[in-house]
RNA sequence: GAGGUAAAUCGCCUUGUCGCUUCUAUGUUUGAAACAUUUCAGCAUAGGGGAGGAAAGUCCGAACACCAUAGUGCACCAUAGUGGUUAAUAACCACCAACCGUAAGGUUAGGAAUAGUGCAACAGAAAGAAUGUACAGGUCAUGCUGUAGUGAAAUCGGGUAAACUCUAUGGGGUGAAAUGCCAUGUAAACCAGUGCUCGAGGGUUGCACGCUCAAUGCUGGAGGGUAGGCAGCUAAAGUGUUUUGGUAACAACACACUCAGAUAAAUGACAAGGGCUCUGCUGAAGAGAACAGAAUUCGGCUUACAGAUUUACCUUAAAA
RNA sequence: GCGCACGUGGCGGAAUUGGUAGACGCGCUGGCUUGAGGGGCCAGUAUCCGUUUAGGAUGUGGAAGUUCGAAUCUUCUCGUGCGCA
């Protein structure tokens, strides 16, 4: 599974298809489809009920790694996936609709391009809220190490918690 | 050429890769219902659509929904030259008046002060009651007339109605968290008070009336439960073009087109190229790109806005 | 989405039938008192221009308007806070 993770976008599929026997066939075939499922961010993977955000917020731990912060919770959902994942910016710090939009946008982006990095490990369900509590317009390449680090901290933690009871 | 006035339009584009949302079609060894074969949900593939001129402020006006199809009186609110346009308005158009500008043009909360009540600090003899001082004029004399001084205003039919008020006209209230339906769940339990056709209490407009519902009730205490989904939700006072009528706002006919529908809330990210602006003699290179994000839907108004384009008109210098 | 309040020196907070803006309290600055500190007493304390004197100009979130005169009335606007299943 990491071995196939690890390569990065391959358009020779079609190729192996020809040039192989047919078990190679198969496990390409599922090559290309891991690799279509690994950049999605569809609707099941939303954070949405609000009973289970407010649960969120009461119960669940954070961790932070400025300008971006983390609350989790291991819950059990309802759809059948791993995570699921909200992203909120404060008013207070960005007044105007556009700045938000386009930071929370900036978030998910990130998300759904390395979600599959962090997650391999992780065997309970999980409901996450992700924070922006800076205060400046954030670029792409920021929020990118950013979140490396954030989700580091966060498997550091899980990890831990896991091993202590 | 320079400066200005008015009106209108646009508000980055293209390609590639990876996504999001919605609709349609096809498929499906997925799930549920049903049990002669379909329906719903999911997934996959293909194709179509996917923010604005202000989406903003919520300042007016409607549509639509519910409350007696919208009742009576009072209170309250709005509008205010004249005529027109409109579904409607405080909007828009035309004309008149006043003021501003050399001009093109612009601005105007533009009814009534002789219906009445009120208000005017300081200064001033006196502030709406009546008159005082000085000088001059006038008279037989007084009353009277003018000037001076104070002040924004001194008897002028004074000012003030964005003071109350009066006149004319109009206005019922609430506001998609409206409203209707489905699902889930508990406690129709407990304690105190009150009430059941001689009516507690609720609804209806701020008050009074009227109307209407009303007993498994209402008020308080302590406590328990649900806060999910569907409809409303986008084909309409719709958009574009031509012609005709009208000074114009606008109207009528014809033809063509279908153009977001999310709900912790989609409309994006990255890369490359091009156009634009600035720096630069040119090139290379570098930097920059406004205001701003649909939330039931329309018509206006107001405010924010880098830059670009077009049309008409006004003033003025120089040269030919 | 809809509705309702409030903005006055550094801070809280007066002044509203329109008539000298900054009462009062806290804070800050200077002086006196004390060996020193604290406490107490006295004076000052919006901004700018002025010989830092006399005085003048601007100031109630901002911009216009009505009025002789606006913190107060009207319109637009900016900011802050609150409520509504």
């Amino acid at each position: 599974m990491t071995f196939i993770i690890r390569y990065p976008m391959t358009h020779d599929a079609d190729g192996l298809l020809y040039s192989r026997g047919y078990h190679q066939i198969l496990i390409s075939i599922f090559v290309v489809l891991t690799q279509l499922m690994a950049y999605t961010f569809p609707k099941k993977e939303k954070l949405k009920s609000k009973t289970l955000i407010e649960q969120l917020f009461l119960e669940g731990k954070s961790v932070s790694a400025f300008p971006l912060r983390l609350v989790y919770l291991e819950t059990p959902l309802k759809m059948d996936v791993q995570m699921q994942i909200g992203v909120s910016v404060s008013k207070r710090h960005f007044k105007k609709a556009v700045d938000r939009n386009r930071i929370k946008r900036l978030i998910r982006e990130v998300y759904r391009l390395h979600k599959t990095d962090y997650f391999n490990n992780i065997t309970t369900q999980c409901a996450l809220m992700i924070l922006y509590i800076g205060k400046d317009k954030p670029t792409y390449s920021l929020i990118e190490t950013k979140m490396k680090q954030l989700m580091a901290n966060f498997l550091k933690n899980y990890s831990e918690h896991k091993r202590v009871p």
